[in-house]
DNA sequence: AGCACGCCGACT
DNA sequence: GTCGGCGTGCTC
């Protein structure tokens, strides 16, 4: 009887894929590992096997296995449950949770190549152009990849011709499996085989005596070999032996020496760990005891502390206990707040022991720290970004997600659209380990599971140090700006508070949430302003390349110096974002040392981490930002912070938008005063008396939780209701319609008025599609597997409807 | 998702 | 005539 394999496929693909295994191959295959499958009619994928069995399928014949491609299991039984979770729970496909978790490296594809049949003797003359050019570059390059043929021929189908080309005998094709993967290897030499004995050395030295240089070099590399017993590079060597690297060469040349290549670690810091002992403070001595009583009847604490009160001691801590019972630790931040600032500290605490995982790491280091986690053979701790909960570990004991409220902590795009905070306390379920979620200003969502007696809670207070809070005020720029008393942005308290800043020789950040120079361009006698030509925005100035810019699909076009409707010159910005902040502030002081820190001036690898260093170096005297300044950053000279413009977040259309802007002002005025003296916080607004305002200068984040919890409860939002999202994309605008229309009557079967929509979104037609939304609201006493068994049959009689195939239906599970 | 196949309008 | 656009169906 034959055995047949089920197979995970990194495709968006609902089912599993069976294919047959001969008797030698099912000795060989554990579950777990990954398997070279052929697909479709010419492609290779790289499978995970999840299931053997001996049944035949049914209704298809099944093909072989091409090929296994690991000698042991890549994925674990805890990862394929936890994979399982993630399809079940945000609704996606195994194959898609298996492209976000593992490295892209692992995932092998076929591509075809092409190569010239040697075999047969074609005349130069019988070949068209088109033939005679593959010809040219064939002779030039023995294979050519399919998309290098398009780039030759400069056309998109060329693989009609190809085959036809194969078919007459003039062409091979092959399937290539690209190996992603490439080991990092360093060359070292030794001595040749025939002259690594001892005894050989006099007779080497008589050859040598000609060439004292070379003689020097040889007695240089017994002498070091024999001491350190460690591979030598022939830089060292020529180094070592004060020859030059010609020296080294020569010898190779006369077959004394010979040149050997050994893989490198790239996940190598060599950072000593110093264990450096430090004392908690009272306080944290406290937080710490709770966590550990919380941990005693709850799987998840909340650790709420606030700004600078010294959480990160308490993790090392807690991680140090962990690795004395000899467990995993893993610690997730937001993508964003993962800057070296942190690693550093963890490092030179734990040495090696930290592992680093997170988008801007390479594939080839992070099929390393894969491995190492995997074999447990470097690293117990794990400090990543969300993705970093797919490593494999054996033996989790917990999890630390920090700045836990981040809503960057949800993916967005692509599936799976899965929340890490929520994943991570699922994945330390599975593993009985424990997750503490620390913030200082905790989701409405973990403060209410703290509040229903779920999360064990404990407060940190108090600032590490004693230090005071800052004094946080509200500007009223509508009063100010009657008193004319606004320059630009800025208003005389800001400005009069600047410079006794920077005069005291101090730093100050200013927060300003929009980047580019100024949103858009507005014509002053006909209003128009240029939108993009596929989606639904207009477009925003960038002064920094003078050029109009869509956020959404990247298109660009030069700045324009007339309407593009009525060509009038009078066109004005409207709107305004740090570069306008940057360029006002230094007209009105020339000697300031501005820098700016948004998406456009940390585009590059290491952008992020010098403009942190500068700062810190108070090479700059005021840092002008985003978002990113509210991150886990620690400055220690830093005694304002200026708000430029508080309103734009409470205008966001959203029933987060309040809490948003609660935590983000609570964040940015915790950048400020971090040491003795008190620093202080200015809010600019034209509603100094909105209730969140308020709550954020007397950090009263007690009442914002009870009124914002109020808010929710009263339109059945989270955490009363579960939200899901869908949104259906196509490009043509009645037929998106159509189908929105048809799935919200189905779900209004089932649920009746929890059904919302379908509406079109604030941007409703991005890359040249339409967008529509129908958001579904489940109540937290109905069951979930119910309603997502409905949600799966609503979907899948809407696939099976023939004029809606055009259209993509994204389902977000609780979406930000 | 990717890719083949098939149909249709637009050009060398 | 064929190139490239797109709708449709299928992948073990």
């Amino acid at each position: 009887m034959s055995n047949y394999i089920d197979v995970i496929l990194p495709l968006p693909l609902k089912q599993l894929f069976t294919y047959e295994v001969n008797d030698e191959e099912v000795d060989k295959i554990e579950l777990g590992m990954r398997l070279a499958v052929p697909f479709g009619k010419s492609k290779v994928y790289t499978g995970l096997a999840i299931q053997l069995h001996k049944q035949k399928p049914l209704h298809y014949e099944t093909k072989p296995v091409e090929q296994i491609l690991d000698e042991a299991p890549l994925v674990t039984k805890n990862q394929m449950r936890f994979w399982k979770w993630i399809a079940d729970y945000y609704m996606c496909s195994l194959g898609e949770v298996m492209k976000t978790a593992l490295p892209s490296a692992f995932l092998l594809e076929s591509e075809t190549v092409i190569e010239w049949n040697k075999e047969t003797e074609i005349k130069a003359e019988a070949l068209d152009d088109e033939e005679f050019l593959l010809y040219e570059a064939l002779q030039k390059q023995n294979v050519l990849k399919i998309h290098e043929v398009m780039q030759i021929l400069d056309k998109k189908t060329v693989l009609p011709m190809v085959k036809r080309m194969a078919e007459k005998g003039i062409l091979i094709l092959n399937q290539e499996l690209n190996i992603k993967y490439k080991p990092k290897l360093k060359k070292y030499i030794r001595l040749t085989e025939a002259n690594s004995t001892e005894q050989k050395l006099p007779d080497l030295l008589n050859t040598l005596s000609s060439s004292p240089k070379q003689k020097e070099a040889l007695l240089k590399y017994f002498n070091f070999s024999a001491k350190t017993k460690k591979p030598i590079t022939s830089n060292d060597l020529s180094e070592k032996a004060g020859v030059s690297t010609s020296v080294v060469k020569a010898l190779i040349k006369k077959d004394i020496f010979e040149e050997y290549l050994i893989k490198q670690d790239r996940i190598d810091f060599a950072v000593a760990k110093t264990r450096a002992s430090f004392q908690l403070s009272e306080a944290q001595q406290d937080a710490m005891q709770q966590i550990e009583e919380g941990f005693e009847n709850r799987e998840v604490c909340l650790l709420h502390g606030v700004t600078s009160s010294g959480k990160t001691e308490i993790y090392i801590q807690l991680i140090e206990k962990m690795l004395q019972q000899e467990k995993q630790v893993l610690f997730l931040l937001p993508e964003i707040a993962l800057t070296t600032q942190l690693i550093k500290r963890l490092q030179a605490f734990f040495g090696d022991e930290v592992l680093v995982f997170h988008s801007k790491y390479s594939q080839n280091e992070r099929v390393e720290v894969y491995r190492h986690v995997l074999q447990q053979s470097k690293g117990k701790i794990v400090i990543g970004a969300r993705s970093s909960l797919f490593l494999p570990f054996k033996n989790l004991g917990l999890i630390i997600v920090d700045e836990a409220h981040e809503v960057s902590f949800k993916q967005f795009d692509p599936a799976p659209r899965y929340h890490a905070r929520d994943a991570a306390i699922v994945l330390a379920h599975f593993f009985k380990a424990k997750t503490l979620l620390g913030s200082a200003t905790p989701s409405l969502e973990s403060l209410a599971n703290v509040k229903d007696q779920k999360y064990a809670y404990v407060r940190l207070n108090k600032r590490f140090g004693n230090v005071m809070p800052p004094k946080i005020e509200l500007v009223d720029l509508k009063e100010l700006g009657r008193k004319k008393q606004v320059k630009g942005h800025f208003s005389k308290p800001l400005l009069q508070a600047l410079e006794t800043c920077i005069e005291n020789g101090k730093q100050a950040i200013l927060f300003q949430n929009r980047r580019g120079f100024s949103p858009i361009l507005e014509c002053k006698t006909c209003g128009h302003s240029p939108q993009c030509p596929s989606c639904d925005v207009s477009l925003t100035y960038h002064k920094h390349n003078n050029s109009l810019r869509c956020h959404y699909c990247g298109y660009s076009m030069a700045m324009q110096t007339k309407c593009l409707a009525c060509s009038s010159p009078d066109i004005s910005t409207k709107g305004f974002g740090t570069e306008q902040v940057e360029t006002e502030l230094q007209e009105l002081y020339p000697d300031w040392r501005i820098q700016r820190m948004d998406h456009d001036t940390t585009r590059r690898k290491y952008a992020y981490d010098r403009i942190i260093s500068s700062f810190e170096n108070h090479e700059v005297d005021v840092l002008i930002g985003t978002q990113m300044l509210t991150k886990g950053l620690d400055f220690r000279n830093v005694d304002l912070v200026g708000v430029m413009n508080a309103d734009s977040l409470l205008n966001f259309p959203d029933f987060r938008a309040f809490e948003r802007c609660f935590q983000l002002l609570v964040q940015v005025a915790g950048r400020a005063g971090r040491t003795e003296n008190q620093g202080s916080v200015l809010i600019q607004t034209y509603n100094p008396y909105h209730q969140i305002l308020q709550q954020v200068t007397t950090n009263d984040f007690k009442s914002m939780f009870k009124e914002q919890l109020y808010e929710r409860k009263n339109h059945a939002y989270p955490p009363f209701y579960r939200l899901v999202k869908f949104t259906l994309k196509g490009r043509d605008y009645n037929r998106v319609n159509e189908a929105s229309d048809w799935l919200a009557t189905y779900l209004k079967q089932s649920f009746g008025k929890q059904v919302l929509g379908p509406e079109f979104p604030a941007v409703s037609r991005i890359k040249n599609k339409y967008h529509k939304n129908i958001q579904l609201k489940i109540a937290a006493n109905q069951s979930i597997i119910k309603s997502k068994k409905i949600i799966q049959k609503v979907l899948s009689s809407f696939e099976a409807v023939g004029q809606f195939r055009s259209i993509r239906v994204v389902v977000n599970v609780d979406p930000y």
